[in-house]
DNA sequence: GAGTGGTCTAGACCACAGA
DNA sequence: CTGTGGTCTAGACCACTCG
């Protein structure tokens, strides 16, 4: 099945776009009714309406039922991995997480809120801790994370109950190099990291929270910690929208 | 804009889902015709071709007008950086490169078409080749690539004409050890690489030869290799559908 | 209550696959 | 030529925002 790039809906949505970049309709600005657009362009607002969709999708405008449809266009946030979790990132700045720097550096406010619990984590993070039975309980670290307060990605972080039980960990400031340098504070330095990077639709709290439609697609980021004993010590679980963010991986060879 | 769960073409497409996923419609099966499916659930015609839209972007389905609509399910390939530029994962097995490993790994039979050509690398790769003169012209080498039979990636990777030109760079087959081997040979050895991961609805070209549509998205990653000078002596362009691949990403702490 | 997008239906016609 | 999905239209009603 080709992409057929005569059908109308496709050449409307190419019309709509050219105007936003060339700025006829801007950062902030409220598109006209999908109707007046649908007379002005000379097709039905079923038309209009699909064209919008695509853009939505594309994060390039948003629509509210009842209010209208806004451009939204956001310059999309780098996420620099490894540099994010090097010694050199955490002591850039202490207290400030490389969340923070990351929406920094596109002049844009950082702001997050992090909720502490505990819970048995899901199966793909089980899988992870493996027969570890101190992680059959974890330590959760939810964090809501936004930009100018556009909200932009969550992360759950888990770390087995028989690390982090009672520990700054379970605390909502993790201090100075963040949690990183609490767990090798732990006896846990961690000495490998590895990310399994997938996209797929937001589930509907996700999509809630991020306001996102099912046409979006998010990044679903697994990080994972090691120790030197060769124990999965944290776990998180990133979840971001795909359009609003570009990752940067970086490593010598061999 | 939030996702309402409720609306009958998502209900529609949850229904197709588990019936696919439950067995009732196996791979490589051919869904009923639309209009019946329509008449058994009760709701028209064009709800059903959006909830089929929905499958297809997920890649679940490939609907082919004229023909019907195909369980399609691949699982996916995992693509473990930076394992696969390895001096380990290079001598595996001499001849066969990181793809054909990753595509055996799945259970299926790899394949790639070479296309070698000279050109003006596109705006993109010069940013990266900076004012090096060498690289105003650039040695590409295409590559399309398909598991059994099923287009799976496309990649594109540019070598400054001054480093590649009338080398075995400039041959269909790169001989043991490949692209990184010879660059190696020719005294630029690579000592580090980045990727920049980015995601997008496919390009018209891309699309048709990975079949996709405009609902689909694809992973679009610059990888660049860089010497022991700190010249950039390759950059590849990859894009593959982002439902067919995993990307795994694996470094040491500091 | 008015404004605006989200969704659904019925009907029609087109484009492409395949016999 | 027939089967099947892709798209478009006209019309309708619903759901949510905001004054």
């Amino acid at each position: 099945m080709i992409s057929h790039p005569r059908s109308e809906y496709r050449q409307t949505a190419d019309v709509i776009r050219r105007r936003i970049e060339s700025g006829d309709y801007s950062r902030g600005h409220t598109l006209p009714r999908e109707d007046l657009l649908a007379a002005e362009l000379g097709v039905n607002r079923a038309t209009v309406n699909r064209a919008l969709r695509i853009l939505a999708a594309e994060g390039l405008v948003q629509a509210t039922r009842g209010k209208g449809t806004e451009v939204t266009r956001l310059s999309p946030i780098e996420r620099a991995v490894p540099f994010r979790y090097s010694h050199q990132a955490r002591h850039r700045d202490d207290g400030r997480g490389a969340f923070d720097a990351e929406v920094a550096a596109r002049g844009m406010t950082p702001h997050s809120e992090v909720t502490v619990s505990r819970a048995s984590p899901p199966g793909t993070v089980t899988a992870v801790f493996g027969a570890d039975p101190g992680a059959a309980v974890a330590v959760v670290r939810s964090r809501r994370m936004y930009a100018d307060d556009v909200p932009v990605q969550l992360a759950d972080s888990y770390i087995p109950l028989d690390i982090a039980g009672g520990t700054a960990l379970e605390t909502g400031d993790t201090g100075p190099g963040g949690m990183l340098s609490r767990l090798a504070d732990l006896g846990h330095a961690q000495v490998r990291m590895s990310e399994r990077v997938t996209t797929r639709p937001p589930f509907p709290d996700e999509a809630e929270f991020l306001n996102l439609t099912g046409d979006h697609r998010v990044y679903a980021i697994t990080h994972v910690g090691w120790d030197a004993a060769g124990l999965a010590v944290e776990v998180c679980m990133h979840v971001m929208p795909a359009h609003l963010w570009v990752l940067e991986y970086s490593w010598p060879v061999d």
